[in-house]
DNA sequence: TCAGTGATTAGG
DNA sequence: CTAATCACTGAG
């Protein structure tokens, strides 16, 4: 079940602005339900920086919801969002420094909402660790994709400046 | 453009 | 307990 190219904490732990490109053209790889280990090239991907980021969930303090951006880079923070959607996202950095990466999108499967839905990821996945996982892991691969950034998505309580960070990273 | 949808959160 | 909020989506 460990892949040979299964990231390992050192990816994580360092800082989201380095983690969330990085994840571009890495393979998700899910397994959900009785279905088998299926994998998925990240696509789009979104940085979440600390408690200074009025966009961030975790610049709100520490709750139950937030708890795992808390914790050592590796970590899968899943959250409910509108009623309908699982927003998967990726802890990175170091213990008592929150933040994660939001997977946006996925090859085959365009929107937070939508890919969630289709590859099964609900509340069961909150605080999955990637690095030790049977169900959930990230591994590398060749693709070098020329990467592109822009403003992060659906944010506008968060003030200009936080808004208007380059912190989405898409192919 | 705008309503649906319900967990999460802050505030009595 | 209540009410406001919301890292979205699909219909029009």
């Amino acid at each position: 079940m460990q892949g040979k190219k299964r990231l390992t904490r050192d990816f994580y732990i360092r800082d989201v602005l380095i983690v969330a490109p990085e994840l571009i053209g890495k393979a998700l790889v899910v397994r959900s339900g009785i279905k088998a280990c299926r994998k998925y090239i990240i696509t789009e991907t979104e940085a979440y920086r600390g408690i200074e980021d009025k966009a961030c969930h975790a610049s709100r303090g520490r709750t139950e919801r937030t708890d795992v951006m808390f914790l050592q880079g590796g970590k899968v923070y899943v959250y409910f969002v509108y009623g309908m959607y699982w927003m998967l996202n990726i802890v990175t950095g170091e213990e008592n420094n929150p933040q994660a990466a939001l997977i946006r999108s996925v090859e085959g499967f365009d929107g937070p909402g939508k890919l969630t839905r289709a590859i099964g990821i609900d509340k069961s996945f909150y605080g999955e660790d990637l690095t030790l996982s049977d169900r959930m892991w990230i591994e590398d691969s060749e693709i070098s994709p020329v990467i592109k950034t822009g403003q992060r998505i659906g944010i506008d309580y968060a003030g200009e400046f936080w808004k208007t960070r380059q912190w989405r990273y898409y192919i």
